[in-house]
DNA sequence: CCACCGTTTCTAACACCGTTCGAATTCGCC
DNA sequence: GGCGAATTCGAACGGTGTTAGAAACGGTGG
């Protein structure tokens, strides 16, 4: 079949959910194509603007998984709970692919269409929730960064292996309020209390 | 002069400043230490962990920045100030090196010595400004992964090129609000201002 | 002094990477 | 069918991380 940016887009994708991040190359994508490495150079100037592309895809799978998740909202007026679905649905859009994180970070959010959908709506939940102008691009940049920076460690931490019990009770010693801090909670109550946590900030700034 | 595991992190520090993450090669660290690619093999194992211990040593880096800080705090016990400072000195130390929030972000911060000699301060001052235990270890996970999330925002915005008029033109329809939001306020600004916001988070959730 | 042995470094190679460029191919249109 | 443009191939270039055996180095005992 016909070699389209779009369908190297998809490849990207499909390859960079099997091998991660630094797993990824021209060549492998290539190969999903049925096509020479050299050739995806004609539709895509380099390996940054691909990986461009395929974060924006994210952003946007992002920012349509936050719709459908607003659209199923009880009371849509209630602005906590869609700014905590919308964070929600951006984490859980990252985490779709391994290194998701990592893609999302990497590339400029500034001209991407899906990071600034993401932005806007954020910006407009804000603005009905009374938050003034001058507020708003920090608070919705905090949650964004956070989002990313959350997803960030929770896939680089996953890929870190077991830990030595002599190696937990000097840890314990030397950082006892950390070690104690993280206890039993899972990634999932952590998130959502983050985001209440800055549910409450913004109300505050009003 | 011998080789050292510590030499050949100081190598990669020079070296990673100079070209940034993804110019950094083993070849280049060898060079700049007058030594082969493979000898450095012998005292790290891989170039995962010699970005890892980079990582840590930024961390120390902004560890020891953050405690001359704090010494130069004229009233200790505001916690609002000494949170607002080592939020502060994190960031400028990761933004001493080109691509240095790349290097924190990818690395997993939870067995690093720096990264938990942050957490574990941060976390006290926490607790000196009477935020309940039960609350802390999502504060501090929310602040660290903000000013990350922020320098690496940052610092990948930087490195993209003008804008055409026309594209602004049809952003600024698109995304009124964006753009409306980031105008004219200095990165530095903005960041002081997201920290107080948390600032103010955190002391809603005593 | 020298031979030995463990530690450290070099050398060369492997497989792969991103990217380029001319040649070969395919496609739409007259 | 043929011709020109759009697209793909194929091979190459310089570079990468990593490995493994050979070489040098350092100290220690004879």
């Amino acid at each position: 079949m016909k070699l389209t940016t779009d369908r190297i887009v998809d490849a990207g994708m499909a390859t960079f959910a099997e091998v991660g991040y630094h797993g990824l190359s021209m060549r492998q994508v290539a190969d999903r194509l049925d096509a020479q490495a050299g050739s995806l150079y004609y539709h895509v100037a380099n390996k940054r603007v691909l990986l461009q592309l395929m974060a924006d895809r994210v952003a946007r799978q992002a920012y349509d998984a936050g719709t459908e998740a607003l659209a199923a909202l009880p009371d849509p007026g209630n602005w906590r709970a869609s700014i905590a679905v919308q964070a929600a649905a951006l984490r859980s859009s990252i985490r779709a692919h391994p290194g998701g994180a990592m893609l999302l970070a990497e590339s400029p959010k500034t001209l991407s269409d899906g990071a600034l959908s993401l932005m806007e709506r954020l910006l407009r939940t804000l603005a009905d929730a009374g938050v003034p102008a001058a507020h708003r691009g920090i608070a919705a940049d905090t949650l964004l960064s956070h989002v990313t920076g959350f997803v960030l460690q929770e896939q680089s931490s996953s890929t870190v292996p077991e830990i030595t019990a002599a190696r937990f009770a000097e840890l314990q010693e030397r950082f006892p309020l950390t070690l104690a801090s993280t206890g039993g909670m899972s990634e999932d109550a952590k998130f959502t209390q983050s985001v209440a946590l800055l549910c409450e900030a913004f109300a505050g700034s009003r």
